[in-house]
DNA sequence: CACTTATTCAACAAACTGTTGATTAAACAG
DNA sequence: CTGTTTAATCAACAGTTTGTTGAATAAGTG
């Protein structure tokens, strides 16, 4: 009973993470092959089926790390209260993005790399909602998980744009935008104009 | 000067079209090869390197066919309009979803396929933002672009959930309901038991 | 220390790729 | 209808990546 935890084991797991997440901020991510990932590991090809059945597989293990330390950061500062509810939780997630900047970059835009994107929506979307039923919030006329949805993705979509525009906002602006649209909607946010 | 109308060309690029578009309905997308393209086109393998330099390419082509159909369908309703400012032409967005339900469903959630999503995105922003700058409506608080993003984000997000949760509401209702959580928010989407 | 097991290594057939040059067939312009 | 242009076919090519072997080696475990 040693399958697990063995150093070797982990050791090789990260060396292949790191290998393609240094990998995919160099090059595009088609063009690189398991080669090229064994090789930047310093690892014989065949180690790496011992593991992993493809780079995509490694990737999603490789990225959820990151998430899970982002997840961690905000459960640390959020004492039961949903992340969106206030923005000062939003605005480490896009301290976050600012320092992880070029990982965020790649993932978002990459071609070949977008799949991560409707999973990130997902992942955002259920936590969301975990948070919601945790916190027993009334959403009569709509469903939970609908709404879940609509914020992760109104926040994905805000992070995109922030990277885009080569983040011409701070952090703490972009999450009270974020907050201020979610909740009381465009038409407060746009002037008296409209129409 | 025969290039690009000559019918051979157009005939082998629909028939190209034709077959990837079937493929991925069927199949994993990773996983189709372009000698499965040109085999199920009834073409020589060689004529797809004539028109495309990879599967993407390819892919890319032939949705744009499907979504400028809707564009136009869209833009044919809406006089000048924004298409957000009115539930009622969202709700022919959301009807064109269920009518190509396979196609969205596949280029939704199939790994590899994902990189859409972006584009996607990206895309319905830009439009989003050009019928804004049209109508002159003033955004003052925030950039138009920042709120292109976020009502495409949350269509984007929507039409998702719509499709995971296997359609459990009707397009007029999902129109009024992206309408709802977009202009007035989630405040009034949800109950008076918030927090 | 004895053992378990991860990693290495070389080799393998199989598949896909992108390109070649020559040939055939189709579409075009006048 | 005819001559010309050009797209599609075909076979063949070398190069790369893939996934999987079985045996040897090394490292970690208890």
């Amino acid at each position: 009973m040693k399958n697990k935890t063995d150093r070797r084991v982990l050791r090789t797991r990260r060396q292949l993470s790191e290998a393609i997440l240094a990998l995919i901020l160099e090059r595009s991510y088609d063009s690189i092959t398991i080669q090229d990932i064994t090789e930047r590991a310093d690892l014989n090809r065949a180690t790496f089926y011992l593991h992993y059945g493809s780079k995509e597989e490694l990737l999603v293990d490789s990225l959820e790390t990151h998430f899970d330390e982002l997840v961690q950061l905000l459960e640390a500062e959020a004492n039961g209260e949903p992340p969106w509810g206030n923005p000062l939780h939003m605005q480490r997630v896009f301290e976050y993005v600012a320092e992880n900047q070029a990982l965020f970059r790649t993932v978002l835009s990459q071609q070949g790399l977008g799949y991560v994107t409707s999973s990130v929506i997902r992942y955002i979307a259920a936590y969301n909602e975990r948070q919601m039923v945790l916190a027993q919030v009334a959403t009569d006329p709509l469903p939970a998980s609908m709404i879940s949805w609509h914020v992760a993705g109104s926040l994905f979509a805000l992070i995109s744009w922030w990277l885009e525009n080569n983040m011409p906002y701070s952090p703490e602006f972009m999450a009270r935008s974020l907050f201020q649209l979610c909740t009381v909607g465009t038409y407060s946010a746009m002037g008296e104009g409209s129409q």
